[in-house]
Parts: C-alpha cells; structure tokens; sequence
RNA sequence: GUAGGCGUUCCAGAGCGGUCAAAUGGGAUGGACUUAAGAUCCAUUGGCUUAGUGCCUUCGCAGGUUCGAAUCCUGCCGCCUACACCA
C-alpha cells in the first residue's frame, strides 16, 4: 500500500516537471476541450461525488491526448458565494483568507488523484481580474437594454437573507440552505434571459445531451403556441385570455381571471360585490405563491358578464385562486368539459359544463383534455381539434379579436444578491444624472475589504461609507454606489471562456484563442444544474455571439451527467454518518485504486454504490499488474495473444469513445488473465497504455520496469490491427478452453483417473484440435489422442474406454 | 397527470436476433498454503444426468414476428427520476 504511494507521488512530480499537461495553441492539430463543472471549494474539501466527476474527467483528458488531440483540461473556483461568506463569518475569518486556505486544499488533494489539470490556467472567480469582467459583461448587457433594474416581488430566502433566482427555488424551499421561500418587494437587477427563449429552445436540438436534461430545460423554458383571444365586456375594456385550445371555444362557459388583474378592480369597484371580493383579496394575501396554488380551488363571482367571442354568449366572470397573474395574462377563457382544473371549478360553483369534443369514453364524471371531433360547435361542427383550432383562429384574427401568441414559463434572471462576498454590481445612483453605470476604464470596482457582515441593513457593502459614497462619473457630484452583488452563477456562466485566455487583462478574452479552442468538447457534471448553470451559460454565449465576440452559440456540445455516489441505498451525507473521504481510501489503497473503483463499478450515469468490499477486488487487480514485470514472456501462444491484444483494443476504443468507461475496465480486467496466462510484452504495452487513463501511476511505473523509456503520458493508444486478427487463433482457445473444463468435469463426476484422452472430433475441426492437442495434454496431465470421425457412424456405448472407434465425436477416457 | 428512463442468474451490472445457462466484479461453497486468522492462488456457483461438446427450465408477466428471441413488436404489471393547478 505504502509502495502505491510512493509511486504515485514519483509519477506526479515527473509529470509536473515534464510539463506534460499544458495545453498550447497549435493551429495544426485538433483541439478537445475537456471540462468539469467549476467546484466550490468548501472547508471540508473534496468529497466522493467531486472524486467520481474528476476521475471521469481525468480518464478522458488522458485518453484523448493519447488519441493525439491538443487537449485543453483546466480548473479553477467558484469561490465567490454565500458559503464562503457563512462560513468566513463563523469562523471569523475574512473570507479571502478562509478561501484561499479552502482553494490549497482542494488543489492538493486534486493533485494527489493525480488528475492532469493545466494549471497554469486556474483561476478563482473572487480574483479582481476575473470579476472585473463580469462587471463588463454587466456593462455590455445594459448597453443592449438586457439589464435593468425593477422593483418587483421576488423569492426571498430568510435564510440567506437575500433574493434568489427562481431557478434557484426548489419546490419552494431555498436550493442552498432549505429555508421557506418567501415573497417580498425589493429593487432587483434582472438579465433579459426571455429575450432568448426561443433559441435557447431551438439550440437544444444541436447538442448532444441526455434526453432527459433536454426535457428538463424544455420544460422549464415551458414554450407553448397558442392565441390571445379578447372577450368584450359590457361598457369595460376588453379582457384578453391565451389560450392553446382555441378549438374548444363554444365550451367556454365562464371567464376567470387572477384577483390581482389589473382590470378586476374597476370591474367591481362601486358594486355590491365590493366588501365580498376585499374580503376575499385579503384572505389571499395572506398566503404566498406555493400555499395559494396548493390549496383547494377557491373563487368569487364578481358580477360581471362577458361575450364569448365565437358565439356571442353571455359568460360570467370569476376570479380564483388559481389563476395567475405571472402566466399569460392572467386571466382565463374556462372550457369544463375538457379541462380538469376548469371541471373542478365548475362542479364547485354549479357552472354549465357543455361538451363540445367527442370523446370515446361515455364517462362525465371527468373532464376530457384530448383531441377528438368536434360537436355543438357551430358551423365547425364534425371538424377534428387540429383543424378547427386553425380555423377558429383565423376568424377570430379576421374580426380582429385575437391574435397568435406564444407563451414562456421562463422569467428574467434575477442575479441581486444582498450580500457582501460577490461582485459589485458596476452602477452609481446621482440624484442630478440619475443611473449611471460605472465607465469600462473605472473597472473593476473593488469588493472592499471591510464590511459589517451582521448588519442589518439591506446589504453589508452599505456598511462601508467609502465603497458608496462616490463622485457621479457623469457630473462630478455626490452620488451612492449600487450595494447589491451578483449572484455566483454569473461568475460560473462564462468561466470556460476564460480557461482559454486566463491572463488577459485587456479585454475578456482573445477571440483567436477562444476561435481554437472553444466550443467545449466534453462537459461533465450533475444534473442538479439542469435549469440553472447550464441555462445561463447558454444564455451568456448566445449574447457573446449577439456581440460578434464568437461565432458559435452553445457553449457545452456533449454532455455527461455523473450519477450519484451513494452508500447503504442513500446519498453520502454528514448528517446520515455514510460519508468516505477520498483522501482515507487513497492512504489506504492508492489514487490509482480509488480512480479505478469509481470507474468501474457502474456507468457513468448511474448511481454509484459504495461498497469496501468491491474496492479491495480493485486494489486487487492493480496489485497483480504491478508484478506483471516478472512474468515469463514469450508465450507459445503468440498468435492467440497478439489477435486477443487487437480485439481487446477494438473493444475497449469502442467502448471508451461512448463514454462507457466500465465496459472499457470489464474488458481490462478480461485481457489482463489472458496476458497473465500467455505473457507477450506486446499485449502488456498494448494493456498499460489502455490502462493508463484509469490508473495512471501503476501504469507508468510498470511501463517504466519495462524498460520503455518514453513517459507513458506521452504514449499513444495503442492502433487496432486488423490484420493481425486471427479469428481461429481465438477460437481455438475458446474451444480448448470449453474441452478442458469439461473432460475436468467428467473425470470428476466418474471419479476417473485417465492415461489416455481420446477426442473424437469431426472432421473439419481435425486440424485445430491436432495443433492443440500437446498444450491439453500439459494441462490435463494425461496423453492426448485427436481422431476425427464421421458424425453418422453408430456409435457403441461399451466401447467408450477403448481404442475402437465410436461413431460420434466426444470424449472418451481410458 | 405529463415527460424521460428502467426491470437479466445470490448482489451489482454486461449482453440488445443464432457462437447464451448468459461477460466482469463482489458474495457463497470446496481445495491449496498457514499453528490459526488474514492475505494470496485454484475450482465450483439453475436443475437433471444414461456423462453425450446430452436434456429441461431460466433474462418482470402475457402474447406476437422469426427456422431461431434476454435481444425485435404489442399489451399488461412493477420501479425510478424530473416537472406539475402553465390555461
């Protein structure tokens, strides 16, 4: 155990003194852009789950470079953010101390994995010269009418005391620390993300992602066609609802609209119906968002009447609790009959409910949302849904009472944090100029060092009197500071590009250099950042793009979603004491044996489970190839093992180009007892480099007993021969192998001690067996005699054990 | 409810039309070594057997396509994961 660390930490200094891993531009070979999702140092450092997504990441960047490409594979830290600050205020410690304590950690365990990073292009993102560019990203947003500010009710985490972006609210909870969501006015800075909905729709059809993320973010972006159609109302404003189904318009009995429209309160101002519907607008608002939605349907007739637009019916109007004013337009054309929510409501309340779509099931007691033929529809009367929704539409649109629409579930970003460890947001308040961002040569503005982190105030930066107040750069006169930060996924949603240009300190990046080695090849991390992380960053590089600063528009082409590492049946958690620490299994059986372990026993898309049991087989394994040196090479079997070498590499090339790094190891680990049965340096070398990607050290350190003088990092992998396949070589084995075990099995079962085997064979497969015939006898420790027969002769049963011959092929003792 | 995915031998997990009683690892059983444990190595690990490169039963369940199905199709059952009053 001991020896696999010394030989760990041998290799790695060689590698790091060789340089072996820095990536350099050269226009003449291909690039592959590896990556994994940028981590955030905490104080507990590297956990299971970072462990697996490294190994994986590292297999790859290894077996690339192998494969010949100019492989680029950086890392660095996401360590702005609300964990670093908590936990620097638990500590006492400022924050750019605690993190830079977090960040050498991090870096030495990586190391000790061995993994391949060029570090010459770390960066961390609370770094002045990194953030300052998020500050011009800001800049260039607001310059393209992206940002703004606007005092809305936004997602309030007690917890964390600040905002947070709706895709940072899971299932109402906060995604950090699991506090209850709540609703609260505040001025907040927001990115026009809609603006990009459609293609960051769009553009998932061209990347290569599971099936799963992509519907993960379809659903979230929520697009769906449909129409506004507008009802009129009696000496009021028209109300407009959106609608998918305009098809089952004559079903529509009644109209309900969200109690916070903007037209409700002119619609029963000064009526009867007043004290009822303040009595009932107040019982709402007591509730926030998640409570209102969850309860049972509630509602309020509100008096009114207005005219469904296709048959000129009077329709009462509603409002519920259900329906909201964020969603379309906040109100609702109800349609009983096929809409369950809408059949609910109307059972409620005793609302007509009229059918107008054929549906197969004679049941009522349910609503029917499908398609079908439709009935009591007027002149369309006997059209199918599909046709009828076209042709509804376009006489409502000819009578200039609706128009097409299409909807999002996707709001802006809100990217205002309240809170101290993040990046300034680049805007100045004057009273004379209003505001005024601050100009691109002022950047960066400065996170400042001393704040009152326990204030109460609405942000800590506002603690500190000379960070806001500031001289207007427009007019020269006194003016405040914007004290919000931004959220850290602005920091996570561009880092990639500056991987590539890491130094630059003129402009965000150079675009020669991001035209080689962008776009990422290979993006690899949990799904957790399925709506969040990888939506921003697709929404950044579309604006890149907008700007002509790059000339693609999905940052991430393939993308591997590690599975969890679980143990007894659920996730790693302090809390459930299930917890390994890497760093104890690498004292005890290597980084090679722990990289190997967690790419072995499953997919890389499925759950892990640990089990100590299984990673001793591996350290098994690995411990019998650090031996390999002295087993006898120059095996008789040569053909057998130099075809075997060249399937294996086919399969194992196969297998790791779908990112199935278990099968590639299944495969390994089979070469592996065939070499150590038939010892050829040819199918060990062509076996260490294919190794080496998964236990990089082991591999190198026998590579080298061997007497190979070029570093194995800088091998290739080895080149599939189809020549040298020999299909019968393999087979031959395959057959012997299957004698063997069964003439064992026979002297076993009769108890037979035999001098002479006899194989009776049919004739084709003489040859083969005559060839092999020598090696059976060395193993079965008996003579062996091959007779070819012929399958049709009869054959005697008395006659098993002699000479004589039997008619049909088998084996017979004596 | 909607969308995606899954169901294989004791366990995890390959196989995705014939070479499949089904890879690989773990476990279990037996054997070698050892005073013993551990480690290591070898063998066995669906059943029956007249022992024959034999027969039968198995890859969620039920059918179907095919000369032939764990693999393809249809229906059913069960599990998982995500989103859910989105109009």
């Amino acid at each position: 155990m001991s020896s696999f660390a010394q030989i760990e930490k041998k290799w790695q200094k060689r590698w790091r003194d060789n340089k072996v891993f820095s990536a350099r531009i050269n226009s003449k070979r291909n690039k592959f852009y590896n990556l994994e999702m940028l981590p955030y140092p905490s104080g507990t450092g590297l956990h299971t789950g970072h462990a697996r997504n490294y190994s994986l990441g590292d297999a790859l960047a290894r077996y690339k470079r192998m494969r010949g490409f100019n492989v680029i594979y950086p890392m660095g830290w996401d360590s702005f953010g609300l964990p670093s600050e908590n936990e620097a205020i638990k500590r006492g410690v400022h924050p750019t101390i605690s993190i830079k304590q977090n960040i050498a950690t991090f870096k030495k365990q990586m190391n000790a994995m061995g993994l391949s990073y060029d570090w010459d292009r770390e960066i961390s993102t609370h770094n002045p010269e990194y953030y300052r560019w998020n500050q011009w990203l800001f800049l260039k947003l607001l310059e393209n009418k992206l940002a703004y500010k606007k005092k809305t009710s936004g997602n309030w985490c007690p917890g964390c005391n600040t905002t947070l972006a709706n895709e940072d609210v899971k299932d109402g909870l906060c995604w950090r620390c699991d506090s209850e969501v709540v609703q609260k006015d505040i001025d907040q800075w927001f990115f026009r993300i809609t603006k990009f909905s459609n293609q960051l729709l769009s553009g998932l059809n061209k990347i290569n992602w599971s099936n799963h993320l992509k519907s993960l973010q379809r659903n979230w972006i929520g697009k769906s066609e449909g129409y506004e159609i507008k009802f009129k109302i009696e000496n009021k404003q028209d109300i407009s609802v959106f609608t998918t189904r305009p098809d089952t318009l004559f079903g529509c009995t009644y109209m309900v609209l969200a109690p916070e429209h903007p037209l409700v309160k002119d619609l029963v101002s000064g009526t009867k119906i007043e004290p009822k519907f303040n009595k009932f607008i107040n019982k709402l608002s007591k509730q926030n968002e998640l409570e209102r939605i969850s309860k049972e349907k509630e509602g309020l007739f509100i008096g009114k009447y207005a005219i469904n637009p296709i048959n000129d019916k009077k329709i009462p109007i509603f409002i519920a609790n259900f329906v909201l004013m964020g969603y379309g337009t906040g109100a609702i054309m109800s349609v009983p009959a096929h809409d369950t929510r809408d059949y609910e409501f109307a059972k409620k309340y005793k609302l007509p409910i009229k059918q107008v779509i054929q549906n197969k099931n004679t049941s009522i007691d349910k609503s029917y949302s499908g398609e079908g033929k439709l009935i009591n529809s007027g002149k369309y009367t006997g059209l199918f849904s599909d046709n009828a929704r076209e042709k509804i539409g376009v006489e409502l649109i000819k009578k200039n009472l609706a128009k097409k629409k299409i909807n999002y579930k996707i709001r802006d970003w809100n990217i205002s944090r309240q809170r101290y460890w993040g990046t300034p947001i680049p805007i100045i308040y004057c009273n004379k100029c209003d505001m005024v961002p601050v100009p691109e040569k002022d950047l960066p503005v400065k996170l400042p060092k001393t704040v009152d982190y326990n204030t109460l105030a609405k942000s800590p930066l506002e603690t500190n009197s000379s960070f806001v107040n500031v001289k207007c750069p427009s007019c020269g006169g006194r003016a405040k500071r914007e004290t919000d930060t931004m959220t850290t996924f602005v920091d996570s949603a561009w880092y990639y590009f500056r991987y590539c240009d890491p130094n630059n300190n003129k402009s965000i990046f150079d675009k020669t250099k991001i035209g080689y080695w962008m776009p990422i090849n290979q993006y690899i991390g949990g799904t957790e950042h399925a709506v969040g992380h990888l939506l921003y960053s697709r929404f950044i590089t579309k604006f890149l793009k907008k700007l002509g600063y790059i000339n693609f528009d999905e940052p991430f082409l393939n993308l591997l979603n590690q599975g969890m590492v679980n143990r007894g049946g659920s996730k790693m958690s302090k809390s459930k004491g299930n917890v390994i620490d890497p760093l104890d299994t690498i004292n005890e059986y290597g980084a090679d044996t722990l990289r190997t372990y967690l790419l072995f026993i499953a997919s890389p898309s499925t759950p892990f489970e640990w089990s100590d049991k299984d990673i001793k087989g591996v350290h098994k394994f690995l411990n019998k190839i650090l031996d390999s040196p002295k087993l006898k090479f120059g095996s008789i079997k040569r053909k057998y093992i130099e075809s075997l070498t060249q399937t294996k590499i086919l399969n194992c090339t196969e297998h790791f180009e779908k990112l199935e790094l278990n099968k590639v190891l299944i495969e390994l680990m089979d070469f592996y007892s065939e070499i150590e049965k038939y010892p050829s340096k040819f199918a060990l070398n062509s076996f260490l480099r294919m190794l080496s990607p998964f236990a990089p050290h082991i591999s190198e350190e026998v590579w080298e007993r061997m007497g190979i003088r070029t570093m194995l990092a800088k091998s290739s992998w080895p080149k599939f021969d189809k020549s040298k396949i020999n299909k019968k070589a393999e087979q031959n084995e395959e057959s012997i192998r299957k004698t063997v075990s069964d003439i064992k099995q026979i002297l076993k079962i009769t108890g037979k001690r035999a001098k002479i085997i006899y194989l009776y064979v049919i004739p084709s497969e003489l040859k083969n067996y005559t060839l092999v015939s020598s090696e059976l006898s060395s193993k079965l420790n008996s003579e062996v005699r091959v007779f070819a027969v012929n399958d049709s002769t009869k054959i005697d049963p008395e006659n098993k054990s002699k000479k004589a011959k039997p008619g049909k092929p088998g084996i017979y003792l004596e």
